[in-house]
DNA sequence: GATCGTCTTCGAATGATTTAGTAGCTAGGA
DNA sequence: TCCTAGCTACTAAATCATTCGAAGACGATC
């Protein structure tokens, strides 16, 4: 079993993983008092037993109230989906993705230059 | 049924709308022909029959071999891609985006320079 | 008209995803 | 010691995604 986190994780898991990025480590019934959507306490348990089965999150079982942690921060599963939706949309287009990114959503005077700062610090890599 | 296609094409749903996007309007034959995955002729017919059924393509029956054809073009569906990722991952944040896609897939300077024209081009429509 | 090849219809199996009920264990209080 | 509240384990079920075989329909050809 747990089996390294390959493929990205479904909808639900997500949601689960957000809330462990936000709380760190938690129990069960911190993570369902914690998510938006109302479910019930073993329908996460489960959730939790499924993605520590796939090496998505640890638990650790030292206490009564077993504790999940993400095995992965934020950071390596964002690239990871942009990475994905970069191969599996825009055949591996950079400014593909970035183009209709952009007109999917209107972004602010602010996020324009915050976009640009980071392509200068990816030019500024390269060079 | 045939409803509005509202959620993100599957794995295997969006390998046959790039054929459709590339190819036109075609048959089950056609798709399986050039698809790169070797499946049988039924099984890309029940993926279209489902498809059809999704409002993903639409079925011209007025001939023998039916054809079927892509109901949006793909900048409309690589939108839609673009806008979950943004806000399912991202919490709608584009720049964030940019940042993760450019540290998962280096970029080269031409691509660099062609997402600034991108931004420069927002920017003009901005103002 | 009989036959052959091509297409569709139908039905079904499998595995992943998501949700949750029931039962049983256990620490801590009465 | 015994009970209870709070957890986990186990089980189950609904739905979706993916795959494809068997069989029937239909047009062209002999």
């Amino acid at each position: 079993m747990a089996r390294r986190a390959t493929k990205r994780p479904t909808d639900v898991e997500l949601e689960i993983l957000k809330v462990l990025w936000e709380r760190g480590p938690s129990t069960v019934r911190e993570v369902r008092e914690t998510l938006l959507r109302r479910v019930a306490h073993t329908t996460v348990l489960t959730m939790l037993q499924i993605m520590a089965n796939k090496g998505l999150v640890e638990c650790d079982r030292s206490r009564r109230a077993h504790v999940y942690r993400a095995r992965e921060g934020r950071p390596t599963v964002a690239r990871r989906f942009a990475h994905d939706l970069l191969n599996r949309v825009f055949e591996g287009s950079t400014p593909e993705l970035v183009l209709y990114a952009l007109q999917s959503k209107k972004a602010t005077p602010k996020e324009l230059s915050e976009i640009r700062r980071v392509i200068d610090e990816m030019e500024r890599r390269i060079r």
